[in-house]
DNA sequence: TATTAAAGTTAGATTAACCTAACAAATAAA
DNA sequence: TTTATTTGTTAGGTTAATCTAACTTTAATA
């Protein structure tokens, strides 16, 4: 049984090495997205490797065993399920299911996830437009390109966000964007890549930062 | 914010303040009921004296504040809206739902509790009769009856179980009993109170203590 | 390549929640 | 009312997860 900041650090883990394909895990960057000092980090990872749910050696890269993973990935599946909950059955809004979901991900009872499931119909993607990985941990891969590789002219469909913190998300909202809202390309600056948009007739002005959270299916 | 630990020890609290009359809640019982030993409850409850959520003088008497019940309280809202919602919702049996609520009562967001009172169109009662409180921390506090005082010959309906365990709900069942169903007393053995009751036409002998922790209402 | 900066590690301390063992107070029994 | 038993308390210790400060290794840069 792993305690609540064990899971956390697995699902952390996993989140780095999906988000970035570069694949670097360190010390200090998992550190810094736990909210602790390095040296905490490392004692935990220390821990972690112990229980052989990390491969990891002094000074070396650190990656998920195959037992680690799953527990990762049943920990981001238990997310992604509460946050479908959240959102479809009680009426959160997109921006508020992320908190809710991160304590609820850490209840253990593998019935309550299968029963669930059920009552939600199964769903394969959670209100952000994230994959909701099966019991047996698959994931269905999405390729997904972001609103700052669309070119002008064109026009795409808003699939996900790659940022779920609660003020991107508002910020998002203000846009007046949501998931499968369509997103026109307007112009681009040429200088700092800020990107005039239309959605449902709403125009705004994007930083290249904002576009490249914001996944999109181009038409 | 208290604790997770913290909660449980006022939610026992009020559970013992409740269930027995006597109002005796001493460190030993209170230890014992959260699988503690008393020197660990004695420091805690010097802790929620600290905080004031307990009045308590050293040998005195252990009584919640104000603020301590209505903490107290408000877990207890939420295991109960918990339960409601995994036998409504997610088809869970009456015994199962316990443990799972044990877990869930300690997610902190008004909202989301709010949202699932309403979701559930704010129901009364949770699958094992009990009342659920409502936001303000009140609760419809119903006499209730045991069957261990219904008469021979007389009948009555099941309306809630005294003792939550798992062991015991699981005899319930066995018994072929539930809430709302009605029992008719056939026989009481007057040498150690066994009683042979019927329901739905199945004929049980059950203890005493078994009828005493069965509440009803009777006709 | 030598030096500096960044990243990672170790040592020693703290806090919450728990324990055992010894002691003190209150209550029940003789 | 004195003694024995039960109940409650204190002292000192453990573990998980955190910290700061000092140190070491690796990587970057001059």
């Amino acid at each position: 049984m792993l305690s609540y900041t064990e899971e956390n650090y697995l699902k952390t883990l996993l989140k780095i090495s999906l988000d970035k394909e570069k694949e670097e895990v360190g010390t200090n960057e998992l550190a810094s997205l736990l909210s602790v000092k390095p040296a905490t980090a490392n004692e935990m990872l220390k821990k972690l490797k112990k229980k052989k749910l990390v491969d990891y050696e002094k000074y070396g890269k650190i990656t998920l065993t195959k037992t680690g993973k799953k527990n990762a990935i049943d920990i981001v599946r238990k997310h992604r399920l509460w946050e479908a909950f959240l959102y479809e059955k009680l009426e959160f809004s997109w921006d508020e299911v992320h908190e809710v979901a991160e304590q609820l991900e850490h209840i253990q009872s593998e019935k309550l996830i299968d029963k669930l499931d059920k009552f939600l119909g199964h769903p394969k993607f959670d209100p952000h437009g994230d994959p909701i990985p099966n019991k047996k941990g698959e994931i269905k891969i999405q390729h997904k390109k972001t609103l700052a590789e669309v070119s002008v002219g064109k026009s795409c469909k808003m699939i996900a966000v790659k940022d779920n913190s609660r003020s991107f998300l508002q910020y998002v909202v203000k846009v007046g964007l949501g998931i499968n809202n369509e997103i026109k390309v307007l112009s681009i600056q040429d200088y700092d890549s800020m990107m005039v948009i239309e959605v449902n007739g709403q125009r705004s002005s994007v930083s290249q930062k904002f576009a490249e959270n914001i996944f999109v299916a181009i038409k």
